[in-house]
DNA sequence: GCATAAATTGAACGCTCATTCAATATTATA
DNA sequence: TATAATATTGAATGAGCGTTCAATTTATGC
Protein backbone atom coordinates (compact mmCIF):
# COMPACT_ATOMS: atom_id res chain seq x y z
CA UNK A 1 0.00 0.00 0.00
CA UNK A 2 2.87 2.36 0.90
CA UNK A 3 4.46 4.42 -1.80
CA UNK A 4 5.94 1.99 -4.17
CA UNK A 5 7.99 4.48 -6.44
CA UNK A 6 9.42 6.11 -3.44
CA UNK A 7 10.94 2.76 -1.29
CA UNK A 8 11.94 1.43 -4.96
CA UNK A 9 14.31 4.54 -5.19
CA UNK A 10 15.46 4.32 -1.68
CA UNK A 11 16.78 0.89 -2.09
CA UNK A 12 18.02 2.43 -5.33
CA UNK A 13 19.98 4.71 -3.45
CA UNK A 14 21.15 2.49 -0.69
CA UNK A 15 22.19 0.03 -3.26
CA UNK A 16 24.16 2.62 -4.95
CA UNK A 17 25.74 3.87 -1.60
CA UNK A 18 27.21 0.61 -1.16
CA UNK A 19 28.37 -0.35 -3.90
CA UNK A 20 30.73 2.57 -4.65
CA UNK A 21 31.79 2.35 -1.11
CA UNK A 22 32.55 -1.13 -1.40
CA UNK A 23 34.64 0.16 -4.34
CA UNK A 24 35.98 3.56 -2.78
CA UNK A 25 35.48 3.58 0.82
CA UNK A 26 32.85 4.73 3.00
CA UNK A 27 34.58 7.93 3.46
CA UNK A 28 34.97 8.76 -0.24
CA UNK A 29 31.78 8.09 -1.03
CA UNK A 30 29.58 11.60 -1.75
CA UNK A 31 26.07 11.88 -2.61
CA UNK A 32 27.49 13.36 -5.39
CA UNK A 33 29.20 10.67 -6.57
CA UNK A 34 26.24 8.33 -6.10
CA UNK A 35 24.21 10.35 -7.88
CA UNK A 36 26.45 10.01 -10.56
CA UNK A 37 26.41 6.83 -10.09
CA UNK A 38 22.66 6.34 -10.35
CA UNK A 39 22.40 9.00 -13.20
CA UNK A 40 20.36 11.09 -11.01
CA UNK A 41 20.65 14.84 -9.30
CA UNK A 42 22.08 15.14 -5.65
CA UNK A 43 18.95 16.88 -4.64
CA UNK A 44 16.90 13.58 -5.65
CA UNK A 45 19.27 11.65 -3.18
CA UNK A 46 18.76 14.42 -0.36
CA UNK A 47 15.00 14.58 -0.99
CA UNK A 48 14.71 10.87 -0.17
CA UNK A 49 17.34 11.22 2.78
CA UNK A 50 17.68 14.51 3.76
CA UNK A 51 21.20 15.03 5.47
CA UNK A 52 24.33 12.42 4.90
CA UNK A 53 23.84 11.13 8.32
CA UNK A 54 20.69 9.82 7.64
CA UNK A 55 21.65 8.48 4.67
CA UNK A 56 24.48 6.35 6.27
CA UNK A 57 21.99 5.18 9.11
CA UNK A 58 20.15 4.07 6.22
CA UNK A 59 23.25 2.06 5.16
CA UNK A 60 23.96 0.37 8.02
CA UNK A 61 20.35 -1.20 8.64
CA UNK A 62 20.62 -2.47 5.28
CA UNK A 63 23.92 -4.03 6.39
CA UNK A 64 22.83 -5.56 9.28
CA UNK A 65 19.66 -6.90 7.43
CA UNK A 66 21.95 -8.54 5.00
CA UNK A 67 24.44 -9.62 7.69
CA UNK A 68 21.25 -12.25 9.18
CA UNK A 69 20.60 -13.50 5.97
CA UNK A 70 23.46 -15.84 6.65
CA UNK A 71 20.61 -17.56 8.82
CA UNK A 72 18.12 -18.05 5.42
CA UNK A 73 18.79 -21.51 4.06
CA UNK A 74 19.23 -22.47 7.52
CA UNK A 75 15.84 -21.47 8.56
CA UNK A 76 14.40 -23.33 5.99
CA UNK A 77 15.86 -26.19 6.75
CA UNK A 78 14.30 -26.29 10.48
CA UNK A 79 11.17 -25.20 8.90
CA UNK A 80 11.77 -28.83 7.28
CA UNK A 81 12.97 -31.06 9.50
CA UNK A 82 12.26 -29.33 12.59
CA UNK A 83 16.27 -29.87 13.07
CA UNK A 84 19.56 -28.10 11.73
CA UNK A 85 22.98 -29.60 12.46
CA UNK A 86 25.28 -27.42 14.99
CA UNK A 87 28.03 -28.68 12.71
CA UNK A 88 27.06 -27.83 9.18
CA UNK A 89 26.13 -23.83 10.55
CA UNK A 90 29.67 -23.05 12.10
CA UNK A 91 30.68 -24.37 8.73
CA UNK A 92 28.64 -22.35 7.26
CA UNK A 93 29.83 -19.10 9.36
CA UNK A 94 33.31 -20.10 8.58
CA UNK A 95 32.85 -20.55 4.73
CA UNK A 96 32.84 -17.34 2.33
CA UNK A 97 29.44 -17.27 2.65
CA UNK A 98 29.56 -14.10 4.43
CA UNK A 99 31.66 -12.56 2.23
CA UNK A 100 29.22 -13.11 -0.53
CA UNK A 101 26.35 -11.22 1.33
CA UNK A 102 28.32 -8.46 2.57
CA UNK A 103 31.81 -6.51 2.18
CA UNK A 104 34.36 -6.64 4.77
CA UNK A 105 35.32 -3.17 4.32
CA UNK A 106 32.25 -1.30 4.30
CA UNK A 107 31.37 -3.58 7.24
CA UNK A 108 33.58 -2.74 9.27
CA UNK A 109 34.08 1.15 8.40
CA UNK A 110 30.44 1.31 9.57
CA UNK A 111 31.15 -0.42 12.72
CA UNK A 112 33.89 1.85 13.79
CA UNK A 113 31.19 4.65 13.75
CA UNK A 114 29.58 2.61 16.90
CA UNK A 115 32.26 4.66 19.27
CA UNK A 116 30.74 7.86 18.48
CA UNK A 117 26.74 7.55 17.61
CA UNK A 118 24.61 5.65 20.58
CA UNK A 119 21.80 4.61 17.81
CA UNK A 120 24.40 3.25 15.55
CA UNK A 121 26.05 1.30 18.54
CA UNK A 122 22.35 -0.20 19.64
CA UNK A 123 21.45 -1.35 16.66
CA UNK A 124 24.98 -3.23 16.26
CA UNK A 125 24.27 -5.08 19.07
CA UNK A 126 20.45 -5.65 18.69
CA UNK A 127 21.93 -7.70 15.56
CA UNK A 128 24.61 -9.48 16.92
CA UNK A 129 22.43 -10.47 19.91
CA UNK A 130 20.18 -12.07 17.48
CA UNK A 131 23.18 -13.74 15.71
CA UNK A 132 23.35 -15.28 19.09
CA UNK A 133 19.51 -15.95 20.01
CA UNK A 134 19.18 -17.84 16.34
CA UNK A 135 22.42 -20.00 17.37
CA UNK A 136 20.58 -20.70 20.62
CA UNK A 137 17.74 -22.02 18.39
CA UNK A 138 19.60 -24.35 16.43
CA UNK A 139 21.79 -25.36 19.52
CA UNK A 140 18.37 -26.27 21.58
CA UNK A 141 16.74 -28.50 19.21
CA UNK A 142 20.14 -30.61 19.35
CA UNK A 143 19.24 -34.04 21.72
CA UNK A 144 23.09 -34.23 22.82
CA UNK A 145 22.78 -30.63 24.04
CA UNK A 146 19.69 -30.83 25.66
CA UNK A 147 19.75 -29.41 28.85
CA UNK A 148 22.66 -27.50 28.53
CA UNK A 149 23.37 -23.52 28.66
CA UNK A 150 23.12 -22.90 24.87
CA UNK A 151 23.41 -19.20 25.27
CA UNK A 152 26.47 -19.47 26.64
CA UNK A 153 27.53 -21.91 24.04
CA UNK A 154 26.23 -19.84 21.25
CA UNK A 155 28.13 -16.77 23.18
CA UNK A 156 31.43 -18.80 23.25
CA UNK A 157 30.99 -19.61 19.77
CA UNK A 158 30.21 -16.71 18.25
CA UNK A 159 33.03 -14.86 19.59
CA UNK A 160 35.57 -17.15 17.93
CA UNK A 161 33.71 -16.74 14.72
CA UNK A 162 33.90 -12.69 15.36
CA UNK A 163 37.73 -12.79 16.17
CA UNK A 164 37.97 -14.89 13.53
CA UNK A 165 36.35 -12.83 10.77
CA UNK A 166 38.41 -10.12 12.37
CA UNK A 167 41.68 -11.94 11.92
CA UNK A 168 41.46 -13.21 9.26
CA UNK A 169 40.42 -10.41 7.13
CA UNK A 170 44.77 -9.78 6.93
CA UNK A 171 45.58 -12.40 5.64
CA UNK A 172 45.33 -12.90 2.00
CA UNK A 173 47.73 -15.71 0.67
CA UNK A 174 44.77 -18.87 0.51
CA UNK A 175 46.95 -21.65 1.93
CA UNK A 176 47.47 -19.63 5.08
CA UNK A 177 44.14 -18.52 5.57
CA UNK A 178 42.44 -22.16 5.17
CA UNK A 179 45.55 -23.69 8.21
CA UNK A 180 43.67 -20.54 10.20
CA UNK A 181 40.24 -21.23 9.38
CA UNK A 182 40.89 -24.97 10.24
CA UNK A 183 42.54 -24.16 13.62
CA UNK A 184 39.36 -21.86 14.57
CA UNK A 185 36.51 -24.25 13.31
CA UNK A 186 38.20 -26.85 15.49
CA UNK A 187 38.47 -24.02 18.41
CA UNK A 188 34.53 -24.20 17.53
CA UNK A 189 34.07 -27.76 17.35
CA UNK A 190 35.97 -28.28 20.87
CA UNK A 191 33.58 -26.41 22.03
CA UNK A 192 30.12 -28.53 20.91
CA UNK A 193 32.03 -31.58 21.86
CA UNK A 194 33.31 -30.25 26.01
CA UNK A 195 29.41 -29.78 26.55
CA UNK A 196 28.16 -32.71 24.73
CA UNK A 197 30.56 -34.65 26.59
CA UNK A 198 29.31 -32.95 29.74
CA UNK A 199 26.19 -34.54 28.87
CA UNK A 200 27.11 -38.36 29.71
CA UNK B 1 72.49 12.27 16.14
CA UNK B 2 69.00 12.89 13.68
CA UNK B 3 67.45 15.76 13.53
CA UNK B 4 65.92 16.35 16.87
CA UNK B 5 63.03 19.63 15.96
CA UNK B 6 61.74 17.59 12.86
CA UNK B 7 61.43 14.54 15.04
CA UNK B 8 59.43 16.46 17.74
CA UNK B 9 57.71 18.09 15.42
CA UNK B 10 56.50 15.12 13.58
CA UNK B 11 55.75 12.86 17.13
CA UNK B 12 53.78 16.19 17.85
CA UNK B 13 51.70 16.54 14.79
CA UNK B 14 50.58 12.60 14.59
CA UNK B 15 49.89 12.94 18.74
CA UNK B 16 47.18 16.16 17.78
CA UNK B 17 45.96 14.10 14.62
CA UNK B 18 45.23 11.12 17.23
CA UNK B 19 43.67 13.36 20.10
CA UNK B 20 41.45 14.58 17.19
CA UNK B 21 40.75 11.57 15.80
CA UNK B 22 39.48 10.30 19.01
CA UNK B 23 37.24 13.15 19.82
CA UNK B 24 35.50 13.42 16.14
CA UNK B 25 36.35 10.40 14.29
CA UNK B 26 39.38 9.82 11.68
CA UNK B 27 37.20 10.91 8.63
CA UNK B 28 36.29 14.05 10.43
CA UNK B 29 39.40 15.28 10.99
CA UNK B 30 41.33 17.11 8.80
CA UNK B 31 45.15 19.04 8.35
CA UNK B 32 43.72 22.22 8.69
CA UNK B 33 41.52 21.64 11.98
CA UNK B 34 44.99 19.62 13.38
CA UNK B 35 47.03 22.55 12.68
CA UNK B 36 44.47 25.00 14.71
CA UNK B 37 44.67 22.48 17.29
CA UNK B 38 48.10 22.85 18.03
CA UNK B 39 48.62 26.57 16.55
CA UNK B 40 50.69 25.67 13.30
CA UNK B 41 49.91 26.67 9.79
CA UNK B 42 48.52 23.60 7.46
CA UNK B 43 51.89 24.08 5.37
CA UNK B 44 53.87 23.32 8.19
CA UNK B 45 52.18 19.91 8.59
CA UNK B 46 52.55 19.11 5.21
CA UNK B 47 55.56 20.22 5.16
CA UNK B 48 56.52 17.13 7.49
CA UNK B 49 54.10 14.60 5.83
CA UNK B 50 54.04 15.69 2.28
CA UNK B 51 50.54 13.97 1.73
CA UNK B 52 47.25 13.24 4.51
CA UNK B 53 47.58 9.53 3.43
CA UNK B 54 51.43 9.68 4.22
CA UNK B 55 49.85 10.96 7.43
CA UNK B 56 47.48 8.38 7.59
CA UNK B 57 50.01 6.02 7.23
CA UNK B 58 52.06 7.38 10.54
CA UNK B 59 49.16 7.83 12.19
CA UNK B 60 48.72 3.78 11.77
CA UNK B 61 52.01 2.96 12.93
CA UNK B 62 51.95 5.28 15.94
CA UNK B 63 49.00 3.02 16.95
CA UNK B 64 49.92 -0.24 16.30
CA UNK B 65 53.17 0.58 18.58
CA UNK B 66 50.86 1.62 21.45
CA UNK B 67 49.06 -1.31 20.84
CA UNK B 68 52.22 -3.27 21.99
CA UNK B 69 52.96 -1.28 24.93
CA UNK B 70 50.43 -4.16 26.47
CA UNK B 71 53.47 -6.18 26.85
CA UNK B 72 55.42 -3.65 28.66
CA UNK B 73 54.96 -4.56 31.98
CA UNK B 74 55.00 -7.67 31.18
CA UNK B 75 58.44 -8.03 29.72
CA UNK B 76 59.94 -6.74 33.09
CA UNK B 77 58.67 -9.16 34.72
CA UNK B 78 60.36 -11.38 32.39
CA UNK B 79 63.25 -10.04 32.46
CA UNK B 80 63.50 -10.21 36.48
CA UNK B 81 62.26 -13.29 37.51
CA UNK B 82 62.49 -15.03 33.87
CA UNK B 83 58.86 -16.15 34.26
CA UNK B 84 55.45 -14.06 33.78
CA UNK B 85 51.99 -16.11 34.61
CA UNK B 86 49.54 -16.39 31.67
CA UNK B 87 46.46 -16.07 33.52
CA UNK B 88 47.90 -12.77 34.89
CA UNK B 89 48.57 -11.54 31.31
CA UNK B 90 44.91 -13.40 30.19
CA UNK B 91 43.50 -11.09 33.09
CA UNK B 92 46.08 -7.81 31.68
CA UNK B 93 44.55 -8.49 28.42
CA UNK B 94 41.26 -8.14 29.53
CA UNK B 95 41.27 -5.01 31.80
CA UNK B 96 40.42 -1.74 30.57
CA UNK B 97 44.46 -1.16 30.57
CA UNK B 98 44.43 -1.58 26.50
CA UNK B 99 42.07 0.90 26.12
CA UNK B 100 43.79 3.11 28.31
CA UNK B 101 47.27 2.99 25.55
CA UNK B 102 44.51 2.71 22.65
CA UNK B 103 41.08 4.28 21.86
CA UNK B 104 38.82 1.79 19.93
CA UNK B 105 37.25 3.94 17.49
CA UNK B 106 40.83 5.34 16.03
CA UNK B 107 41.50 1.67 16.01
CA UNK B 108 38.93 0.34 13.93
CA UNK B 109 38.99 3.30 11.87
CA UNK B 110 42.11 2.64 10.81
CA UNK B 111 41.69 -1.31 10.73
CA UNK B 112 39.00 -0.22 8.14
CA UNK B 113 41.33 0.81 5.92
CA UNK B 114 43.15 -2.63 5.17
CA UNK B 115 40.72 -3.67 2.88
CA UNK B 116 41.88 -1.26 0.33
CA UNK B 117 45.52 -0.69 1.32
CA UNK B 118 47.80 -3.84 0.97
CA UNK B 119 50.38 -1.59 2.70
CA UNK B 120 47.82 -1.02 5.96
CA UNK B 121 47.11 -4.71 5.64
CA UNK B 122 50.82 -5.96 6.06
CA UNK B 123 51.29 -3.78 9.40
CA UNK B 124 48.30 -4.71 10.83
CA UNK B 125 49.32 -8.20 10.29
CA UNK B 126 52.59 -8.87 11.13
CA UNK B 127 51.43 -6.31 14.30
CA UNK B 128 49.52 -9.36 15.52
CA UNK B 129 52.16 -11.80 14.73
CA UNK B 130 53.56 -10.19 17.27
CA UNK B 131 51.28 -10.22 19.62
CA UNK B 132 50.85 -14.04 19.71
CA UNK B 133 54.50 -14.40 19.23
CA UNK B 134 54.93 -12.44 22.69
CA UNK B 135 52.05 -14.54 24.30
CA UNK B 136 53.82 -17.82 22.67
CA UNK B 137 57.41 -16.62 24.54
CA UNK B 138 55.46 -16.16 27.98
CA UNK B 139 53.57 -19.62 27.61
CA UNK B 140 57.06 -21.22 26.99
CA UNK B 141 58.40 -20.69 30.31
CA UNK B 142 55.36 -21.82 31.99
CA UNK B 143 56.74 -25.85 32.77
CA UNK B 144 52.77 -26.85 33.09
CA UNK B 145 53.08 -26.31 29.46
CA UNK B 146 56.29 -27.95 28.28
CA UNK B 147 56.38 -29.17 25.27
CA UNK B 148 52.98 -28.38 23.77
CA UNK B 149 51.86 -26.99 20.95
CA UNK B 150 52.21 -23.07 22.21
CA UNK B 151 52.16 -21.42 19.00
CA UNK B 152 48.47 -22.71 18.62
CA UNK B 153 47.27 -22.30 22.01
CA UNK B 154 48.39 -18.57 21.64
CA UNK B 155 46.84 -18.48 18.49
CA UNK B 156 43.37 -19.31 20.47
CA UNK B 157 43.87 -17.74 23.09
CA UNK B 158 44.04 -14.54 21.20
CA UNK B 159 41.49 -14.97 18.44
CA UNK B 160 39.35 -15.00 21.56
CA UNK B 161 40.52 -12.19 22.81
CA UNK B 162 39.82 -10.44 19.70
CA UNK B 163 36.33 -11.62 19.30
CA UNK B 164 35.63 -10.24 22.68
CA UNK B 165 37.21 -6.77 22.01
CA UNK B 166 34.85 -6.38 18.97
CA UNK B 167 31.73 -7.77 20.99
CA UNK B 168 32.11 -5.89 23.88
CA UNK B 169 31.96 -2.55 22.81
CA UNK B 170 28.89 -2.32 21.68
CA UNK B 171 27.89 -2.77 25.61
CA UNK B 172 28.03 0.31 27.73
CA UNK B 173 26.22 -1.00 30.45
CA UNK B 174 29.00 -2.18 33.03
CA UNK B 175 26.79 -4.48 34.57
CA UNK B 176 26.25 -6.41 31.31
CA UNK B 177 30.25 -6.05 30.74
CA UNK B 178 31.73 -8.07 33.18
CA UNK B 179 29.40 -10.45 32.95
CA UNK B 180 30.45 -11.21 29.66
CA UNK B 181 34.47 -10.21 30.43
CA UNK B 182 33.87 -12.90 32.99
CA UNK B 183 32.50 -15.39 30.48
CA UNK B 184 35.07 -14.67 27.51
CA UNK B 185 37.89 -14.85 30.35
CA UNK B 186 36.96 -18.58 31.17
CA UNK B 187 36.92 -19.10 27.93
CA UNK B 188 40.52 -18.60 27.95
CA UNK B 189 41.12 -20.00 30.93
CA UNK B 190 39.39 -23.22 29.72
CA UNK B 191 41.88 -23.49 26.91
CA UNK B 192 45.19 -22.96 29.10
CA UNK B 193 43.74 -25.37 31.04
CA UNK B 194 43.25 -28.33 28.43
CA UNK B 195 46.68 -27.67 27.28
CA UNK B 196 47.68 -28.47 31.15
CA UNK B 197 45.45 -31.37 31.66
CA UNK B 198 47.00 -33.12 28.31
CA UNK B 199 50.18 -33.01 30.16
CA UNK B 200 49.19 -35.49 32.90
C1' DG C 1 80.03 35.74 12.28
C1' DC C 2 78.87 34.28 7.97
C1' DA C 3 76.85 30.90 4.89
C1' DT C 4 73.83 27.29 4.46
C1' DA C 5 70.20 24.48 5.67
C1' DA C 6 66.01 23.73 8.17
C1' DA C 7 61.81 25.36 10.19
C1' DT C 8 57.95 28.19 9.85
C1' DT C 9 54.65 31.38 8.01
C1' DG C 10 50.49 33.05 5.53
C1' DA C 11 48.15 33.66 1.46
C1' DA C 12 46.24 31.48 -2.34
C1' DC C 13 44.68 27.62 -5.51
C1' DG C 14 41.04 24.78 -7.61
C1' DC C 15 37.98 21.31 -6.22
C1' DT C 16 34.49 18.79 -3.92
C1' DC C 17 31.48 18.69 -0.29
C1' DA C 18 26.56 18.64 1.80
C1' DT C 19 22.78 21.23 1.39
C1' DT C 20 19.07 24.78 -0.52
C1' DC C 21 15.66 26.20 -3.54
C1' DA C 22 12.53 27.31 -7.01
C1' DA C 23 10.87 25.38 -11.15
C1' DT C 24 9.13 21.57 -13.80
C1' DA C 25 7.42 16.95 -14.83
C1' DT C 26 4.90 13.03 -13.48
C1' DT C 27 1.52 10.44 -11.01
C1' DA C 28 -2.53 9.86 -7.96
C1' DT C 29 -6.98 11.39 -6.45
C1' DA C 30 -11.62 13.08 -6.85
C1' DT D 1 -10.43 16.24 -16.56
C1' DA D 2 -9.11 19.35 -12.84
C1' DT D 3 -6.52 19.37 -8.69
C1' DA D 4 -3.41 18.05 -5.46
C1' DA D 5 0.54 15.42 -4.17
C1' DT D 6 4.78 13.47 -5.35
C1' DA D 7 8.91 12.93 -8.04
C1' DT D 8 12.54 15.03 -10.45
C1' DT D 9 15.50 18.56 -12.23
C1' DG D 10 19.40 21.84 -12.44
C1' DA D 11 21.55 25.70 -10.81
C1' DA D 12 23.52 27.90 -6.89
C1' DT D 13 25.39 28.40 -2.14
C1' DG D 14 29.20 28.89 1.18
C1' DA D 15 32.32 26.19 3.69
C1' DG D 16 36.06 23.21 4.07
C1' DC D 17 39.17 20.29 1.85
C1' DG D 18 44.21 18.90 0.51
C1' DT D 19 47.84 21.05 -1.47
C1' DT D 20 51.28 24.62 -3.43
C1' DC D 21 54.46 28.30 -3.11
C1' DA D 22 57.28 32.11 -2.26
C1' DA D 23 58.86 34.64 1.58
C1' DT D 24 60.65 34.87 6.23
C1' DT D 25 62.51 33.37 10.54
C1' DT D 26 65.46 30.42 13.13
C1' DA D 27 69.09 27.07 13.91
C1' DT D 28 73.49 24.77 12.47
C1' DG D 29 78.27 24.09 10.93
C1' DC D 30 82.58 26.13 9.63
Amino acid sequence: MSNKISDERKKEIIGGFYELSKQNGLENTSIAKIGKHLGMPPSLIMHYFPTREILISNLISFILEQMLMIYQPMLEELEIQNYADPHTFVDRLFSRDWNLLLDDGVFYSCFSLIFRNKRIKDEYRVLHEKLRENLKAILDRDETLHGKDTELLAEQIFVVVEGAYYYLSMFDDPEVYEEKVTIFKNQVYDLLRKYEVQHL
